[in-house]
DNA sequence: CTGAAAGCGCTTACAG
DNA sequence: CTGAAAGCGCTTACAG
């Protein structure tokens, strides 16, 4: 490999020069600066990461743990593990993938050989064996989620809370009495999920406040399931929901949606329907459905700005939640005059 | 961070010592090794992994180039990403994670800059612009998937011909004489991707070969054009297809024997189905299918072991192919008596 | 504006 | 069997 030796001399000069040339941190005559950026390219040179990293400032890697549970949608999993990549990037830093299998020893040694300058948890639970790892570590770190304890800990998340408000809100000021919501499988809210709870409680929360009649129901992802559970909820007799909320992956929307077609159910003429914190493109379905987006790109651009601005010590602890938005594709309307 | 001489002064003794005991690269009185250590464990040391670097030897760390692509199935494309950094924890390295985005320019800085000691490529098409990448940067480097040039590379994958040639032969033998295949969604096979036209065609030359009515349907994956693709192949007028191979992802054979089933077709009473090149558990299938795997971590693990070889210079360029086998689930018997 | 030199934390020949 | 020391390739105070 090329070491900055022989960009010095290539270029005439020592190696200091190179290196401040090459970084720019001290100002350098425009003739001297060119011809070692000249002599940098012609050899294809690059700063060693080991000597960068020894030197003691940055490493430039972070370390994303991303443990992959198996009723976990991957699609959505990768969305935001490639949003962490992309986002780093921006910041001149490679990630370092830590699985499943090799959670709390990988962060162990990622961190205590300085390998990393800091750490990304994804899909944490309600109780979370790295959170309590990250808190003794000591090592700039940012969680994608909201654990139990987020004490000592900086946390991004959307608002998911106000996400099933805002559904609930928009349909409520439309006239609709009855509000249905299609979840996620019973095993995610069983074992401590993160926000899927949080979404089911809200809503319900929202409705009963609301004076709404509401009905909760989880769904796992296979056809059968999702028949009996549109049978559900299309017949009640007499008093069958209005409107619809879904919080569940694409594949159950796609299945309900194509069953509730063929039941000649018209969207939204006869039946409102909102996909809520969907990380896909729901414009895709037929028919396209209004959606409350769990932004994936923003919140991991948002989690390694909140990680590099704790490199430099001008962020405490604390939780940041994104404010939910709503985007509409004419799935939603009144609801029927009966 | 503590470092070697912490654990020295700690134990007593010099840090080469330190070094040597902890590395065992000469051996030490069992008493001095024990003291270190006890000393590193109390106080959590590890070796400060740019020094280690910077010593020349290994980085221990690998590149993951793991380009997601639109078509892409997300639950496969995990599957060999979670594979790759499980095999390579297994020889104590960790993966850096490149992204599409920053594929070619990634590949140079991470191996310029001696961040890593080798690079594994995932997903190469046809002519890829990292398979030449990886040539010019002369580092250990090796492919799962075979492009179209494999000169001068290492590649690791499934045997897609003997495999196509395998499902076609099983069921030739049982008396077949009409087999379908449905195949991954057309884009998939117009731009340069890398196993499905080789199944593709390796299907249609075995069927030939042994005098089969053979038909290939690529297919989308929405609800409709999956019920078009079956109507095509089971509507042949007294000359259905007896035998059905799919070559897709897991939602197309979910909602294929979903419409199957409604049709009251029975397998394998009436049709014979075989799952090919699948990463995913196909007894979870309703009927569960036989099943000829496409094994992610098998490969993985292949390539992973073929890095390190070249690491110590024990291996040289050349293509490796994962032979086929097949698990039986129960869904392939011999054709209808008619 | 530029250079010589210290030092980051290891590993590993070289001594003893 | 163990220690003192060189050196990996940088960055950055310190001189000039």
């Amino acid at each position: 490999m090329v070491s900055i030796h022989d960009v010095a001399q290539a270029a005439g000069v020592s190696i200091s020069t190179v290196s401040y040339a090459l970084t720019g941190k001290r100002s350098i005559t425009e003739g001297t600066r060119l011809r070692v950026e000249e002599a940098a390219n012609a050899l294809g040179y690059r700063a060693n990461a080991g000597a960068r990293m020894l030197k003691g400032a940055r490493t430039n890697l972070l370390a994303l743990s991303a443990p992959l549970h198996a009723g976990t949608y991957a699609p959505a999993h990768m969305a935001f593990v490639l949003g962490v990549v992309n986002a780093a990037r921006e910041y001149d830093y490679d990630v370092v993938l830590l699985t499943q299998d090799d959670a709390i020893d990988g962060l162990r040694r990622v961190s205590q050989s300085s390998l990393v300058d800091g750490i990304v948890l994804l899909d944490v639970s309600t109780v979370d064996e790295r959170a309590g790892l990250v808190r003794e570590l000591g090592v700039p770190a940012t969680v994608i989620g909201v654990p139990g304890d987020t004490e000592g800990l900086v946390c991004v998340d959307l608002d998911f809370e106000r996400a099933a408000w805002l559904a609930v809100e928009r349909l409520v000021a439309l006239g609709h009495r009855r509000i249905a919501c299609i979840g996620q499988s019973p095993a995610i809210y069983e074992r401590g999920s993160n926000f899927p709870p949080r979404f089911r409680d809200a809503f319900l929360a929202a409705c009963a406040a609301n004076g709404i009649d509401a009905v909760f129901e989880p769904c796992v992802e296979d056809a059968v399931s999702v028949a009996r559970v549109i049978d559900r909820v299309t017949e009640r007799l007499g008093a069958a929901p209005t409107a619809l909320v879904f919080q569940t992956n694409e594949p159950v929307q796609a299945m309900a949606l194509d069953l509730l077609g063929r039941r000649g159910v018209r969207i939204p003429e006869e039946l409102s329907v909102i996909s809520a914190c969907s990380s896909f493109e729901t414009s895709h379905l037929e028919p396209a459905l209004d959606v409350i987006p769990l932004p994936a790109e923003q919140s991991c651009a948002r989690a390694i700005a909140l990680t590099m601005r704790q490199l430099d010590g001008t962020v405490l602890p604390h939780v940041e939640l994104i404010e939910p938005w709503f985007v509409e594709y004419g799935s939603v309307a009144g609801p029927p005059a009966d």
